[in-house]
RNA sequence: GCGGGAGUAGCUCAGUUGGUAGAGCAUUAGCCUUCCAAGCUAAGGGUCGCGGAUUCGAGUUCCGUCUCCCGCUCCA
């Protein structure tokens, strides 16, 4: 089956079956905004507790919070956001291509200084070893003009941003015939502005009232309580602060399913260390990381290593999980060195002293930073991904019949555990009640007695349930009951008294961190 | 934003030159059922995305509009 129709398959399946539902889908829906349903919310709780427990829980020397998504302006402008996150566009109305306005410029830009490179290039095998670029600079006529040329737009463009003079940058396009490098189309759209952080107002809608902004990234909710949880949590270098929370981006396109989302959910640790020390870290959290994907039982080919060759200007290395997709290899997780830019931005935005005081040494320094982030719906998205199968079931009559089943890893299927009377009679389900009475403190159940036994296995596997037992007339008579196995489909019997604690044994969530840890 | 595709029942779709909105599955209730979906009976569920035009009459023709999906530009 090609990907595309897979991926199609899989959308309609996520919402027949109650994983997720197209955002307020009554109102026609709301564009890349999706609900999670009866089934998906339990999957995706199931995915935070894995990953909360393999941190805080795992780990001695790493806490969780839970910060707020309203935080202060100025977090914005010491991380970087608000400057990074605003960018002037524009479309070419023939080429239908779209471009950063400012890029566009610059690019024009460089064009006059490749020419003056080339002066250089022909003065210094001119004039050999007496070549002097300095005076060569400020003397050659060629390239004072072309300099004369660049100080102008450079000008004008740094004006117009600093003002937010989305006319000016166009006007700027059209003075300099600035023409679409694909095309060579001169035919443009105005000059927008795309602000990728989601703006509110603090308080009534009275003038005055504080532009806030959702946050678009959950670190800095961490990197903020620093020193909030290092002083009340009497932590010591190195360690971690984890939190799980909803992050928001105003993408302009944000597509693929629940891949991106304007709405997501991310993941984070944050990794304080001494500095010099990271890149030690940094492998040793890389190394874990992948672990953690590995013991969910994924296929191992549909994960793939990816380093950043060009780094973000607060990072020395950073690596991305990439898992495949429908859609290809996309990020999953980032795993990012982020030295102490985050920190020192904080403490010279807030005048606040964000120094850890190392008794060893006597040394007081802002510490470094490694972090992990992963996408929560990503992470669902790739569960769901490699669960969904569509099987040949022979029938008896000869017949090919097609099961769809999610082979949801176990430990984080939403239904662990169905419980069914083969018939709806002879007082087997009032004995299948009372099973599910006792079994519903330990698993999430489901009890259903509703058509055929076959028709409601597949259902269940429809949903991911890993385990179905059926109480039979021989459970009335010996107290066993036969539990069947979502992918192999085979039936074992066993007494009742052994069921939770068989269950247990493959549903566990220990399972999985034992074998990380 | 541009280009392409699509909106009819929960799902998959049919609906003729314009003439009373349909099927299968699903759902609910009842009957029947000794282990891998689709036995029997009945019921519920749709202002055909929305608005307008043409017409005696529009799911169907025309215009507008909204939404979703795919592609492109952007992406810490």
């Amino acid at each position: 089956m090609a990907q595309d129709d897979l991926f199609k398959k899989l959308i309609a399946h996520a919402k027949e079956y109650g994983y997720i539902f197209p955002s307020s889908e009554i109102y026609d829906g709301l564009s890349a905004v999706y609900d999670y349903g009866q089934y998906g919310s339990e999957l995706k709780n199931n995915i935070k507790q894995y990953w909360w427990d393999s941190m805080v829980k795992m780990n001695e020397n790493i806490v969780g919070i839970d910060a707020a998504i309203f935080m202060h302006p100025e977090t914005w402008k010491a991380s970087g956001h608000l400057a990074a996150f605003n960018d002037p566009l524009i479309d070419n109305k023939d080429s239908k291509k779209r471009y950063r306005a400012d890029e566009l410029i610059e690019d024009y830009i460089s064009k006059y200084q490749q020419k003056i490179d080339k002066e250089v290039t022909k003065g210094r095998k001119k004039f050999g070893d007496d070549f002097d670029e300095k005076q060569f600079l400020e003397t050659n006529p060629n390239v004072r003009r072309n300099q004369k040329k660049i100080d102008e737009i450079n000008g004008r463009l740094l004006k117009a941003l600093e003002n937010d003079d989305l006319n000016e940058i166009k006007q700027i396009i059209l003075d300099y015939e600035i023409a679409d490098p694909v095309s060579g189309s001169k035919n443009w759209t105005d000059v927008r502005q795309f602000n990728l952080m989601f703006e509110t107002r603090l308080g009534s809608l009275a003038e005055g009232a504080n532009k806030i902004y959702l946050r678009p990234e959950t670190a800095q909710g961490i990197f903020v309580n620093y020193l909030n949880v290092q002083k009340t949590g009497r932590m010591k270098l190195p360690f971690g602060i984890a939190q799980i929370g909803k992050a928001f981006r105003n993408e302009i396109v944000a597509r693929q399913f629940i891949f991106r989302m304007r709405e997501f959910e991310q993941m984070e640790m944050q990794y304080f260390v001494k500095p010099g020390t990271e890149k030690e870290w940094f492998e040793h959290w890389k190394n874990l990381r992948i672990k953690w994907h590995e013991a969910m039982g994924l296929p191992k080919e549909k994960y793939r290593l990816h380093e950043h060759d060009k780094l973000a200007h607060y990072a020395n290395a950073a690596y991305d999980i990439e898992f495949e997709f429908p859609f290809g290899f996309k990020e999953l997780e980032g795993i990012h060195s982020r030295t102490d830019f985050d920190l020192s931005k904080h403490q010279e935005f807030s005048g606040k002293k964000i120094q850890y005081y190392d008794p060893e040494s006597g040394e007081s320094f802002v510490p470094y930073v490694v972090e992990t982030s992963i996408g929560l719906d990503r992470t669902f998205l790739s569960i769901l991904t490699a669960a969904y199968c569509e099987e040949e079931v022979p029938k008896e009559n000869g017949d090919v019949d097609t099961r769809v089943v999610l082979k949801i890893p176990p430990a984080l299927a939403p239904i662990k555990l169905s419980v069914l009377p083969l018939v709806k009679k002879d007082g087997l389900p009032e004995k299948a009640r009372e099973i599910m009475e006792k079994l519903k403190i330990d698993f999430m159940c489901q009890y259903d007695e509703k058509d055929s036994i076959g028709k409601r296995y597949r259902r269940q596997d429809a949903i991911g349930t890993p385990y179905c037992i059926t109480i039979d007339h021989q459970t009335l008579e010996d107290n066993t009951v036969t539990i069947r196995d979502r992918d192999s489909m085979e039936q074992e019997r066993i007494q009742i008294n052994e069921l939770a604690r068989i269950v247990d044994e493959k549903v566990s969530m220990k399972k999985l961190l034992r074998m990380v840890f």
